[in-house]
DNA sequence: AACTGTCCCTGCAAGC
DNA sequence: TGCTTGCAGGGACAGT
């Protein structure tokens, strides 16, 4: 499921293949994945755009446009941005195509329909997209210290596998990330984030910044089942690198010692090792 | 403030 | 083999 590293994938193809192209077509297929707005709206918004820069913060891609607004997409669980040929066939549930100045096309294809896709005024964002404007710090795109760690750390009465899936603390890190994340600075996912002291509380910042960094340098992680891939289609290779997400029940690989436990936390699968975190 | 549960949706896996 | 049921998961939201 896309999170973070594989948001940033996404953002570095558009980077490369969309910024400066004119949208001349836009077509809209399940009204679902426009719910915010409506088809009308995302279809005038974007006809006749150049897309001007990419960008991305937390989960959610944005790409401003010359007229003044702002294209956001959020993949949530499904969601798939890709680039064509011009009349290439779509595949199933693509419900937003756009073509290009140059005869591609980019589509959004999304089987849940949990994504969205919206055209909205910057200026507005508080009104228009209230949890983009609630959002956290973004631990890649911005800056973000040890001492940001401590703070969201201390003002909290919460455990710290749910605190780092809170978008509003930080933004970026879901599930599996967390678990990687909790893993690599050595922290059960159930300990109250209020008692980790200084030191441990460097350790988790630069783990967030190592695990998150190495996964973009990865490509992202694509699992057999929800099918991440980039703007060619491409899968990541990060999967490979995890340690405990999806290992539940296995030898513990960074002790090997103990065994990966597979609890519930926050209503999410939760992956660690009892003997490495604390 | 911080829990839990619900909703949205589809594909896949397990059970019958 | 073919059905039904359950589960996963991002994140907003309602209720406690």
């Amino acid at each position: 499921m896309p999170e973070l590293p594989e948001v940033e994938t996404v953002r570095r193809g558009l980077a490369e293949h969309l910024v400066g192209r004119r949208v001349t077509r836009a077509e809209v297929g399940r009204e679902r994945v426009v719910r915010r707005t409506s088809r009308d709206a995302l279809i005038s918004g974007l006809t006749g755009a150049v897309i001007e820069s990419t960008d991305r913060r937390g989960k959610y891609l944005l790409l401003p446009l010359d007229t003044g607004d702002t294209l956001m997409i959020h993949l949530r669980m499904s969601g798939q941005v890709l680039l064509a040929a011009g009349g290439a066939i779509r595949p199933a549930h693509t419900h937003v195509a756009l073509t290009l100045d140059d005869g591609h096309e980019v589509w959004f294809v999304d089987p849940r329909t949990f994504g969205e896709v919206v055209v909205f005024d910057p200026e507005n964002v508080a009104v228009e997209l209230p949890e983009l404007a609630r959002l956290g710090p973004d631990p890649i795109a911005e800056p973000f210290t040890r001492v940001d760690v401590r703070r969201i750390t201390r003002a909290t009465g919460r455990a710290l596998k749910p605190l780092l899936l809170d978008q509003h603390a930080i933004a970026g890190i879901g599930n599996i990330y967390a678990d990687e994340i909790l893993h690599d600075a050595r922290l059960r996912p159930d300990r109250p984030a209020s008692s980790l002291d200084a030191r441990a509380s460097a350790r988790l910042h630069g783990s967030i910044v190592r695990v998150l960094t190495d996964a973009i340098a990865a490509g992202g992680s694509t699992l057999g089942d929800s099918q991440y891939v980039d703007l060619m289609g491409s899968g990541g290779s990060y999967q490979d690198e995890h340690r405990v997400y999806g290992r539940g029940g296995e030898r513990c690989l960074t002790c090997g010692r103990g065994w990966v436990r597979r609890t519930t936390t926050a209503g999410r699968g939760t992956h660690f090792c009892a003997v490495c975190q604390h």
